[in-house]
DNA sequence: CACTTGTTTAGAATCATTATAAACTACATA
DNA sequence: TATGTAGTTTATAATGATTCTAAACAAGTG
């Protein structure tokens, strides 16, 4: 299976649990952006199956941390996560409250001119607020 | 008191408790970011005074909903403001976990290409994550 | 001053997230 | 294949930022 290297290379054991949450996560055509409590709602549609909140955290933030999830900057009560990994940025509808992809191409190129001592550059994300 | 017309305009009555959140926000030479919590350690170190969490806390949204506070889009578990509400973006040390402003000339022009019907564009943030 | 409406406050409620620890499972090794 | 160990799942509790509540209090008006 596919998802199992992805669960290793996270550190993770590929579990019954996991591999659930790796096909709602990856096994989709489209990329997506999620809170934990969509995902768990996805998994109980999609898979008919109860996982338990820890497990999904669990999962979510290994994979956030070995880059096979993002997490979206924004202010919500929240946090969003994003299964596409690429270098991309976001609108955000501030009456919908809804995620949308800008890729790379709709943002001109951005060039940071100020430097700080020890310290490089990580990720470069635009957050665009839309309203009516 | 300068610090009237901006409580007035938010719609909030000039009371002594305001007022005192007012100087410490407003009656600097730099600008900076906050939470809460720091606010309210600012508020009782430099006012000497105690002012309640929930007063705190409207106080802030109501200049946040005017415009004369921002709130920083980023994922932290506590929100932070900017008293620095030109237009303007941010470096986020994950490490040390300390924003520090990028100034709209320290980042090239940002040119939104992709155009979303009926949706206007209120900001564009940039958001500059710093690693060692 | 008297009245109304807005404000402050302590404390409770909410709710996303994280921690706990007991039951369970993967999987290496015998 | 059986056994042991380390890792996993789960229900549930704890945490902590934020919001709510409602009673005591203050601002502003006439
Ligand atoms: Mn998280
Ligand atoms: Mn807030
Ligand atoms: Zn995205
Ligand atoms: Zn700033």
């Amino acid at each position: 299976m596919k998802y199992i290297e992805k669960l290793r290379n996270s550190g993770l054991r590929p579990t019954k649990q996991r591999l659930q949450i790796c096909e709602v996560l990856f096994d989709t055509e489209k990329t997506f952006h999620f809170t934990i409590n969509e995902l768990n709602q996805k998994i109980k549609n999609q898979i008919n199956n109860k996982i338990s909140l820890a497990t999904i955290y669990n999962t979510v933030h290994a994979f956030e941390k070995k880059g096979y999830l993002k997490q979206i900057p924004i202010n919500s009560n929240q946090t969003y996560f994003d299964t596409n990994v690429s270098h991309h940025h976001h609108f955000y509808d501030l009456k919908d409250e809804k995620l949308i992809d800008l890729e790379n191409s709709d943002v001109g190129p951005i060039n940071i001119l100020k430097k700080i001592n020890g310290k490089k550059i990580k990720s470069v994300e635009v957050l665009v607020k839309l309203e009516d």
